[in-house]
Order: structure tokens, then sequence, then C-alpha cells
DNA sequence: TAGAAATAAGAACAATTGTTCAATTCCTGA
DNA sequence: TCAGGAATTGAACAATTGTTCTTATTTCTA
């Protein structure tokens, strides 16, 4: 006998993609099989190549489509007629609020890059290079406006960026604080770290 | 009795743990065999098992190990009598020395986790809660001597540790800051986000 | 409603995995 | 010099890996 159901390839599509991403971020990468990926989608393992040609795809695909998701959403939520502040506040509760709604995903995007192939690789780094570009870009406007004291647009870059992120290590959504309280104390931070008045 | 000298138990045993933390950083610890690490050591795979009952143990040793030392080193240069802010500048430049000369065993502690027994898991974590009470201890000491204006010591502790460890992902010596400039532009951020008046 | 295309099953493949163990080599202490 | 223990080898184990392939079934289109 074959199959016991109908035919699902609408649906069986973003469920592998669902299951991939659930399991390589709780068990990494090379410690799922491709038959646990298919145990949780409800399917035996050769049925998942007819959607993706490789394990190496699915990770490569969950990375991108999260980073150039992750790209769209800032760029629309962006108002680069702000004011260096008001965009830097922006940006600061974007991030924190777009990656606690994807731990997996960020999971995933953070930890799994010794896993790609070198032109994978590349193809991701230019992807987080183009987010950390939109951060240092409002830095450097700020600072030409006066408004920020930062000695090193990118080494700030990258020390908001790290500290924003490392929110996803700790917060849960059940804890001492609200996730509002999180992003004001959040922003409190990255506003005192920019040296921006009160 | 046990043999003392031209015994190479003394140089085999911290040749794998050496090569298993070189492979385990550069790969991820399901992606690396155990004759990997016996190949990088230049022994046969059974010849591990005399120094580690499992690649479990060889995980957990890695990792207890490295946060074992970074709590010495840390309470051994601590000078507790200093002002809060003193201790507060040390601690920021102990913790990015400390990180970038290790980054296998840095990479390793944040990445491997999730392949930890839950016994395992829970006494690495308790090192791990040690070491962010170290700071946050200095934080509260500085809010109470009036010099830092932080409106929650636990979040900014996370805040400060993981923008301090984010580090590792960018710098390199030879790049376009050598490491003192770095560290004094991450002291520079620290001292801000915490509300120090220069 | 017939036939083409899409989708899934299930077996098979060679390669690799962590771990065990008897046999062998080597070194030390007496 | 030699007995005995430590260190290592090398083969073996069953289990699991990613991927391919043929076959069976369902869905879609005309």
């Amino acid at each position: 006998m074959a199959r016991t159901s109908g035919s699902h390839a609408k649906i069986t599509g973003p469920k592998i993609q669902e299951a991939a991403q659930k399991q390589f971020a709780r068990h990494g990468y090379a410690a799922v099989s491709m038959r646990q990926i298919a145990t949780e989608v409800g399917v035996q393992v050769g049925a998942l190549y007819n959607y993706t040609p490789d394990k190496q795809t699915l990770l490569v695909g969950l990375m991108t489509s999260h980073l150039e998701e992750l790209l769209a959403a800032w760029e629309q939520e962006d108002d680069a007629r702000g004011t260096a502040a008001a965009r830097l506040e922006q940006f600061t509760r974007f991030h924190i609020r777009f990656h606690k709604e994807r731990p997996d995903a960020v999971f995933i995007a953070y930890m799994e890059l010794r896993n790609l192939t070198p032109e994978n690789f590349e193809t991701v780094e230019v992807l987080r290079r183009r987010y950390e570009g939109a951060l240092q870009e409002i830095l450097q406007a700020g600072v030409a406006e006066g408004d920020f004291a930062i000695a090193d647009t990118k080494v700030a870059t990258m020390g908001i960026i790290a500290m924003l992120t490392g929110l996803n290590t700790w917060f849960r959504e059940d804890g001492r604080l609200s996730f509002a309280e999180v992003q004001d104390l959040y922003w409190g931070m990255v506003r005192n770290s920019v040296g921006l008045a009160r």
C-alpha cells in the first residue's frame, strides 16, 4: 500500500519548513535527521525530496527567508524622514519585537552559519550586513545631527545589535517583566549607550 | 604502578581536549565524529575511551572547565573594595579580553547547550548564573552608591554581557581597530549604558 | 470521464556513527 | 632483566545517516 490519505502539496511544503525550523532550533542542524523531519510532518522520508533537493537547501532556505523578512519588515517600518533619535527608538523596539516573535528562526540564523557551504554562507552574510548597515546609517545620521555621541559607529552597531538580540536568550512571556516593560528598558539602555540626552 | 614519564597519558589527555574543542567549535558537537577527534590527536578511535567515558562527557567537561576558569579568573581580578564604577570598568575589560582569547571555548559554551543532557545543562547553568551574578552585584552596588542610573539591574546585566560577548563574532586581531581601542570603545558604551557621568 | 502530472510510499544503498573489546605494544619499577 | 600494568590498536557491532529509485496512488486538467 502506498499513501494512506490524499495529496497535500500546498500543505506539505510549508509543513516541512516549519518542522525543519522547529527541529533545527531544538537540536541543531547536524543532529536532526531527515526522518525526524518527515515524522513530524507525518510523511515518509522519501517524500521530502519532492520539496527540497537536499538537507542543506532546507537550512539555507530558512535562513535567507528569515533575513529577507527581517529586512523587508524594517524597510517598511523605518521612517527615514524622522530624526535619528526617533528612528533609533523605532529600530530598537522593532528589533526586539521581531526577534522575540521568531525565536527559532533567530536561533538558526545565528547558530548554524558554520553548517553552510561557502556560497550559501556568503549569501546569508550579505543579507545580515545589509541589516547592520541599516542601523549604522541611523547612528551616522545621529552623529551628523549632533545628537549622538558615538566614538565608532561600526562598533556601536555591533554592540547594540548583540545587546538587543541577547534578549532571546532569557526573555519569557510569563516572566517577571512584561514585553512592553522590557522594550522600554532596552530602549533606555540603547539611548544611554549612544549618549543621547533625555 | 602508573607510568609517570615516557607515558603518553599526560600528553594524549590534554590533546584530546584541545582537538575536541577545536572541532566542536568549527563544526558543532553533533557534526564531529569521535574518529575526527582521534585523527587530529594522531590516535585510533578506541584510545579516546581511555580518557572519556563518552562523547557527551567530553563536551560537558569543556564547558564546565571553561566556566570555572572564567569565574576563578574574575574572582582573582575583582577588587571588591573599589568603587562600583572602577569595578565595572575592570569587569568590562576583563570580560572582553578573557573571551577574545578563547573564542573556541566561548563558542561552545554558548552554542552547544542544547546538546547537553538535562543534568549537565543544569550544572553549566549554575556556573553561568554565578558569573552573571558577579556583574549584577556590581551594578547594584553602583545604584546604591548613587553613581549608576539603572532601571533594572537584571536586565542591564543581561544586556551588558550580551553586548560584550558579541565582540567575538566580529573582532579580528588584524582588523581596523586594535584590541586596546576596542576595549576603550566598549567601556565607553557600557559606561554610558549605566548612566555613569564622565 | 480519461489521462497526465503531481505527490507519496517504501525499500534499498553505501557510508558513517558511538561504543566495545580482545590482542598487542610499550614503559616502569624492582 | 623481567613482570605487570598502562596505553593503544584494529576489528567488530548494530544503529542510523542522506539520498535515490521504483511503484502506487491521488489530484488536476481538458
